[in-house]
DNA sequence: AAGTTGTACGAACGATCGTACAATTAGTTT
DNA sequence: AAACTAATTGTACGATCGTTCGTACAACTT
């Protein structure tokens, strides 16, 4: 109906637009995003470089695209999959264990988007700061919402902040040191400070075998059995 | 003493490298290694653009000779201080609210240092990041052994792996989002994580008995000892 | 005294940065 | 067909980047 307005000149743009973003997020992922110049987009994309500039009309409102672009993956790849399960363990363990794999599989080529630029700006003032600080806001109450959903749990904020903690850890060890074992150590790590925390919700679904006493344990068991 | 070799010239020209070396790393800590440039520098400092590089003779070098000023800050403010009290649990802990303090207090005024230049380097090759891990694994590695010499803890290096995490999503989260809260949750965090290890060590004053929300305790007690 | 050494300076270089603007191409409307 | 519109390009600009070079001057050696 009034969706037929398919300008193909807007449609092609808007390609493009993408394509860029993509390029970009994958540069600023290494380089971060002040690495990130609109010369070397333009070569590497071989389009012009007034191409490339006229799609944001300044390096910081590409930065905020870029920003933006991350975000929308991220999402998709690690919060919209933890929103099949039902609320619960089951969904916390899904969303702990998808950021993992996120960062493992390299979607982005630096590791963690996030983790880069944050480190980047977060000491300076401006907009894409702000960006930044707004996504991981969100982030930060989303898996502490998702951590109330289980129930039975002390103090939800102290284990955001931990959880949070063993995510990032094993990002900056795999990324700075090649060392792959960083995400299983992360995993050991989630796994005991849930089974401490006491996660009420049944579910012996992905948990260890050994759950009943995994308190004192200290949770070495089920290293291979996950995976 | 044997020390009478004083040539003025030297002498003058070392000290203008520390003053450059001192801001360079000030300066890093928020912008980057790759954001400090030789003519900021030199503005900054009221010196030379070619002075500046003189001492380095490359910008590679200047970032080289920075990690290894910021290094020297990094142990006499949080390595040296534990060296002082016997090896074992009193040892760790001032060790790691020792950490806590350095970047709560802003030595750095983008937070820790190592914190922001291993998130710039760790993905991309080259000496300035062979450095920077070099660091890294020392850090580590200390952390690893200080815990050895507490005794009676199952997992060292996943506990090192644990603690480190702590330490560094205090420092991210309190400088992403002006959140001083966040050495709290991480002092918590840390004394929790270590009364369940069962420190075998004596000094069962910071353990369980107040795990609950008390903020007291040997941990703040170090922290404002020291400095 | 004259001669040597080391730090710091000023000017200039080629390259690249972000940005501006007019010209061109391709697609849509009349 | 002409008129219009949106994406893309080419050219050019001032600023800043890292780097090079010749020079000035103070401090040390002989």
């Amino acid at each position: 109906m009034d969706v037929v307005k398919v300008d193909g000149r807007v449609e092609r743009g808007e390609q493009t637009r993408r394509q860029i973003l993509r390029r970009a997020a994958e540069i600023a992922s290494v380089e971060g995003l002040e690495g990130l110049s609109i010369g070397r987009l333009a070569t590497e994309l071989e389009v012009s470089k007034s191409g490339v500039f006229a799609h944001f009309g300044s390096k910081e409102e590409l930065q905020l695209s870029t920003v933006r672009a991350a975000a929308a993956i991220f999402a998709r790849q690690v919060v919209e999959p933890a929103l099949t399960v039902p609320p619960g363990l089951a969904r916390l363990e899904l969303l702990l264990d998808g950021w993992l794999a996120y960062s493992e599989n390299r979607t982005f080529p630096g590791g963690c988007f996030f983790y880069a630029v944050q480190a980047e700006f977060d000491a300076r003032p401006g907009r894409v700061r702000d960006a930044i600080a707004g996504y991981g806001r969100e982030w930060n109450s989303y898996v502490r919402q998702t951590i109330g959903e289980v129930g039975g749990i002390a103090d939800p904020d102290q284990l955001t902040f931990e959880l949070i903690a063993f995510l990032e850890m094993a990002n900056a060890q795999s990324v700075l040191h090649d060392d792959p074992d960083a995400y299983e150590r992360a995993r050991v790590a989630v796994r005991n400070r849930l089974a401490q925390a006491g996660a009420a919700s049944g579910a012996a679904a992905s948990g260890t075998a050994a759950s009943g006493t995994a308190a004192s344990g200290t949770g070495t068991a089920a290293s291979t059995a996950r995976r």
